[in-house]
DNA sequence: ATGAAAGCGCTAACAA
DNA sequence: TTGTTAGCGCTTTCAT
């Protein structure tokens, strides 16, 4: 900018103002914003970001904090993520969290440091006083998949309940009447509306489920062992709707276990979706959720909160997709 | 620093130097230092990142620039890099490049900007000019999974030939005999490694190849239709080895769409692990790679460079594990 | 319509 | 062993 200022005669504030796009607000003459432009243009000059970073006290990055970046559902928020942040000039920083509460705390303290600008985050157990803690320091945050009970912060997820019901609805066109609901434990708000929708749509049709196995521990060996359960004592032909993609494997593992067959002794629906479907022993109908533009979607929300200084609490429900097999 | 600095009526300079750790380095007396320590905790201090980034031209964050962060693979690599660089007080900056060397293009943009001190690269095709120049103006560098041929920039990697090697002994333990390699183009070194590991192995026990499936694009697509030429014309039992994930899955689409028999009929042993794989028609084993040691050790490169301005070219190979099923 | 000047928080060359 | 001073590149307030 000192640079471009002497050359032309100017002053590096007037260079300033043309070069940051404040002319029209500053009145600055057109043929004066023409010729800096060209000069600009003509050295190549690009802004030092971490200088204005540090003028600004802004950092023009944001942090995704991800439950499992090995789990494609988050690996493809992320992907989303970083393509809408980079169309705003936005770095992005990925954090793990692996379902960490500690690591969270670190994540949080990137934007202490002010490292970042703001946070998305999906919230892991035991965080919620944290978030509120941040919220209320002003942080902008968006929360994603997720979101923490009665905190006035925005969250773009799928809408879990239209999901279930989407699952429900597609067992029973099959003609399965008894199906098993497998999900995850009820303080998780996401397996609340997963098995509220799975509950509607059965009470939608007069049907009472076959059983809803309540997991504590989410996790395929859970999963395994309660499913493995209600196969040994219903022999009755049984249609299964496992509420997440760990849910999912167990529940996998455990119709293999116990030799059912698929479809026509026993029926499968799975939210999220998998890779290589088609190449697995069964055939499984998944609820597909929009990754990528949740993670978009989430960067477009907290870019505005960051520039307009407003918190919006607004929700965003992205619909599922059913990808019958 | 300033406050401090008041507080205990010395220099900001003295508290810099003892707040950076610089004490020994200017003699300070540790009565002094002690002092400093203290008001610094009582006071909650915390380095503001930006100035420093700012004043010593560093910003303290790194990218890692992956293929595609949907494969498990390269969000492993992901995972274990940003652990590292936590752990050293550097932010990660993950970009997914989708193969795309306008992406990369970015990413070294990103470079350029200062936003990040070094980058973590996998070499995408018709990027080698642009990593070969940004090396050349002294950017610290590293690879990974890949490397660009005669470029003396470090490495972090599987030893491919070991890997094929491996899967290659194994399917001879099994009492294989006619062995088909599946695996991309040779102007990809990778696929040049992992054929010269399968060969070697083959030739060691005096074997030729049943056949080499060398595919200018290894999509899995690709990977199906060569797979079940073979199979349609070789009726005799076959062992597989595919040089990659993606082709694994072709494979397995060929041998199911051929209905043979696994794994009396055909055998197969594919590159890179599978999430499920207990779960899949067929049993396949694998040749695993230690992707969150990649991460780990490609940040530790960098961090090193970035740290001591050596430009090192080593090539650190980590050893596969074969995970037989 | 343009410019002067101050200052963001920190590091480092140099002085004492 | 500690302090003085300058300056990194930019934005912004206030003059003109």
């Amino acid at each position: 900018m000192k640079d471009i200022a002497e050359h032309l005669g100017l002053s590096q504030t007037t260079v300033s103002h043309v070069l940051t796009g404040k002319h029209r607000k500053f009145r600055i003459s057109p043929a004066t914003v023409e010729r800096v432009w060209r000069l600009a243009e003509k050295l190549g000059y690009r802004a030092n970001v971490m200088a204005r970073a540090f003028r600004e006290r802004r950092s023009y990055a944001v942090c995704l904090a991800v439950e499992d970046l090995q789990n494609p559902f988050w690996a493809g928020i992320a992907i989303g993520a970083e393509r809408e942040a980079e169309e705003h000039g936005y770095a992005l920083v990925v954090t793990d969290l692996g379902g960490s509460a500690e690591r969270l705390r670190r994540a949080l303290q990137l934007v202490r440091d002010q490292r970042v600008d703001g946070l998305i985050v999906s919230p892991v157990r035991g965080s919620d006083a944290e978030l509120a803690a941040a919220h209320r320091h002003g942080l902008p945050l968006v929360q994603v998949d997720r979101a923490v009970a009665r905190l006035p912060v925005a969250c773009v997820r799928t809408d879990h309940e239209a999901g279930s019901v989407l699952a429900v609805r597609h067992l029973l066109t099959r003609g399965r009447r008894d199906v098993v609901y497998v999900g995850g434990p009820l303080d998780i708000p996401n397996y609340r509306q997963r098995l509220a929708g799975f509950r509607k749509e059965l009470r939608r049709h007069r049907l009472q489920p076959a059983a809803e196995l309540i997991l504590d521990d989410p996790s395929p060996a859970e999963a395994e062992r309660a499913v493995a359960r209600v196969l040994r004592d219903v022999q009755r032909p049984l249609a299964l709707f496992a509420a997440n993609y760990a849910l999912t494997v167990g529940t996998l593992r455990a119709i293999r276990a116990a030799s059912r067959a698929v479809p026509d002794d026993v029926e499968l629906v799975g939210f999220d979706d998998i890779q290589m479907a088609d190449l697995l022993l069964y055939p499984v109908t998944t609820v597909d959720q929009d990754v990528s533009s949740i993670g978009r979607e989430a960067v477009r929300l907290l870019l505005d909160a960051i520039r307009t200084g407003r918190r919006s609490a607004q929700h965003v429900l992205l619909p599922p997709r059913l990808i019958p097999r």
